[in-house]
DNA sequence: CATCTTATTGCAACCAGTTGCAAGTACAGT
DNA sequence: ACTGTACTTGCAACTGGTTGCAATAAGATG
């Protein structure tokens, strides 16, 4: 079955309509490498099909974020991104206050917290990506 | 030294001033015993100064988040809260998206995180007040 | 205490994201 | 293929938060 298929199954399974729409916004995100905003999204989509609206972009990316299909994450200065949620490859991002460098964290140490949590309380965390924000090695005030 | 002439003594250290806005900010930061909305800290100063515009709140908020006097915490739903940081009894939130419970997490295991990722990248992650989001023990499925 | 510099304020316009609603459409059942 | 219903869409109004700007006030200096 197709990656493509395989999605329009998912929404189905769990209660959700296969519309065109949906559709172009998934291509849209799939076909990214990286992270997209709303509004890039958008911008793709219109060029197909120029009457879809902001706000279906934001409630299928809702639905998308539900069934976990895609991950949400703040990256600061007032942009929340999108990004396809691949099984393999997770990483996380950690972000610096001072200088705004952003750079890649494994996605084992926040497995371990995630085990933690669970082994704990029986809370199942989502950690599919985080942004994690302090102050990066080189902005660290010396001592 | 009191600990109000502490903050103040911080903002003038760092170039900033001690208006009268702020401090009706702070004072309402520093009696609640929880989390405040922008919005709550706002009507709690209006009583004071009715002349306040809510952009003052926000950017006292921002002065005093970058001061890591306050913590800012997106517990979902819209409502992004901030709180007094205390020196001891750190907290941290894990919000079921299912039912939306919300329940307390040691800081230890943060603590645990964050000693890894600066052990590693020599990165100094701020972890003054998480939300994770995930499913509470309840609302996982059955197997 | 008068003066000067610089941060801060209030205002209004603005931006990202959300919501209520009536009209439209996917798709399950027949 | 037709029908009915529940989900979805586009629109417009709205909310939370941000920003540019001219006027103001804190507080350092002499």
């Amino acid at each position: 079955m197709s990656c493509e298929t395989e999605t329009v199954k998912v929404l189905r399974d769990t209660g959700h309509k296969a519309t065109p729409q949906r559709l172009m916004i998934l291509a849209a995100l799939r076909h990214a490498d990286g992270h997209l905003t709303a509004n890039d999204i958008y911008g793709q989509v219109q060029v197909a099909y120029p009457y879809v609206d902001i706000s279906t972009v934001y409630r299928t990316l809702g639905v998308l974020k539900e069934l976990r299909l895609v991950s949400e994450t703040d990256m600061g200065s007032g942009d929340t991104t999108y990004e396809w949620v691949q099984q393999h490859g997770r990483h996380h991002h950690l972000i610096c206050r001072t200088c705004d460098a952003v750079t890649s964290l494994d996605h084992q140490y926040l497995e371990n917290l995630g085990a933690g949590i669970l082994a704990e309380s029986g809370f199942r965390p989502d950690l599919d990506h985080f942004a994690i924000f302090g102050v990066c090695a080189e902005c660290q005030p010396r001592s």
